[in-house]
DNA sequence: ATGAAAGCGCTAACAA
DNA sequence: TTGTTAGCGCTTTCAT
């Protein structure tokens, strides 16, 4: 395997392998073109040969950049945020920036610890899941003026710049597909309400034109199953199931076919989010489209001009569409 | 919003503003005990007037830590990359490191280029999935002498330490269920094999004493919704579908079920990894369980001991099991 | 084209 | 308890 012996070559062994100044090492790694051909490559010898890895800190320290940038999202396990992160760093990568990724399990006082280790670390900014947080995070971002992009929610008028969906517009847009199609009494299952504001703006953007009964569980498919269970037994004239999240309708999906209960035909059933698995669970579930991989980019590229040309964003709103599949 | 107008406070100018020694600032930071209580008091009070936040870059040269670590991972889309993610960031947290990110989307040339931006960011160690490496990648990893660790792939002799499943006994297990339940007609779905050695591994661990007819297609749903039809016009007398992923599985149950195919009296179905969906799918989804949480956990403490002791992990056999239920 | 030397912001050894 | 000072590894003028 690999030699362990000698400590890790720096600028100076290799200048001094080489017979040459640090500074014309250094410009064989940053302006290879302003150094001659014959010490180029006899630094460059020096360099393979010591093994020489130029410091990311040394480098930082000078430029005053570390080319990293932190999310906090509360979960990987949900396809909505992986689907959100996959294209948040596929583009902020095009742009030259990894992405570092803290989870918060939606705790405000763990995104706040996770927030200073992004700030210890030395990311350029921040990107967070909606606008509810702790006073600890708020004061660690007025202190360290650290550039911060809130995602998921959109509101022009918050203190820090949106990229997101107006998440009551879109339970509404359920809600009403759901009238339209003369569905009465209407169940709607949603996630935890608590610090989760998403959930909570669109449980408030329903307008409640029919009549609803309203269950909280996990947001996961067992929770989904607890919770139809619950209202099978509760709610049993309910004759449509509004989702708050596409996790929740497969669940549901999943649960109402274990019961021997037809959808569309016994109970309608639909989601919000349009994962891959609403398009393809048979019956395809209806659903309100939230384009997050859209979302991902544009927030790679705001961070990016923020980061790289002090642009602060504009709030942005992300649009979202309906849906229509079989379980309607 | 927050002024912008000075630049940026550094230890030197705490010290001024507070009338004291650069070394006293420095200590209040780090070792606060060792300060009197009024200069203590005197010097936080300027850091905050300040806005003074300490150059994670400086830290780091002195240190020459950047508590930072990368992992490559093929895509964040699949919820078995996405759980054992979420477990290794979860860890790595309570050890102190933060988790970079940088999907490779099954390509080696990109895996690359990606694993040189970790370096370049001061990453401290690298974890990867699988054996398949381009020589750009090899090479890297040999000339930066940078700790690395291959998951979801075991192999004792590989040259660098690998904590993983044996994919090809995995594979074998489905099979030998499979068989003993008579069945003498196997159609196997898989993903891409170009690349990826874990699906490779699967395929390789088949020992075919039932016929087994082979499809390949992407590791999506549709995927395996494609390689259902071809599959039912191919291979009529199949009598069981062996999906070397759960999400193939899914995918494939889903469009059995719209072709009117029931599972499993029609059809048997089975997977590989163990997802949450397999487990509340109707009917729920015999699988191989791949233990991808404590895969996470353990990757993390591995790299957490090499890079704060220098202990090169042995490598490690992640178990799987038979999870039977209800789709066979 | 190359080198000497002054920092970048911080830590730590040594003094006082 | 506090201050002085020498680096850490690199980039970047400014000379030559």
């Amino acid at each position: 395997m690999v030699l362990e012996n000698k400590k890790k070559a720096n600028l100076r062994d290799v200048a001094k392998a080489s017979g040459v100044s640090v500074a014309t090492v250094s410009r064989v790694l940053n302006t290879p073109d302003r150094v001659s051909k014959t010490t180029r490559q006899a630094v460059q010898a020096a360099i393979d040969h010591l093994h020489f890895v130029p410091s990311a800190a040394a480098r930082s320290i000078n430029s005053g950049r570390s080319h990293v940038v932190g999310a906090l999202v509360p979960t990987l396990d949900n396809a909505i945020f992986a689907r959100f992160l996959g294209a948040l760093e596929s583009k902020l990568g095009e742009h030259g920036l990894s992405l570092v990724i803290a989870t918060t399990d939606g705790d405000p006082d763990l995104e706040a610890e996770k927030a200073q280790r992004l700030v210890n670390i030395g990311a350029e900014a921040l990107i967070v899941s909606g606008v509810t947080h702790s006073d600890a995070f708020e004061q660690l971002i007025v202190r360290t003026r650290m550039p911060t992009v809130v995602t998921s929610f959109f509101d022009p008028n918050y203190h820090y710049p949106t990229i997101g969906y107006d998440n009551a517009a879109a339970a509404r847009m359920a809600e009403d597909f759901l009238i339209e199609k003369d569905h009465l009494q209407i169940a709607v299952l949603h996630g935890p309400t608590e610090h989760h504001d998403r959930m909570r703006a669109r449980l408030s953007g329903l307008h409640e034109k029919a009549k609803l009964h309203n269950f909280e569980t996990d947001l996961t498919l067992k929770g989904a199953e607890n919770a139809v269970n619950e209202l099978l037994s509760t709610a049993p004239e309910t004759t449509a199931i509004l989702c708050l999240s596409d996790v929740l309708a497969l669940g549901a999906l999943f649960e109402l076919q274990r019961r021997g209960i037809r959808v569309p035909q016994d109970m309608s059933l639909m989601g919000i989010d349009d994962l891959p698995s609403s398009a393809s669970a048979f019956p395809s579930i209806t659903t309100i489209h939230l384009p997050a991989v859209e979302m991902g980019i544009r927030t790679a590229d705001a961070v990016f001009e923020w980061v790289e040309h002090q642009t602060v964003p504009e709030p942005h709103l992300i649009e979202t569409s309906l849906i229509i599949r079989q379980s309607t």
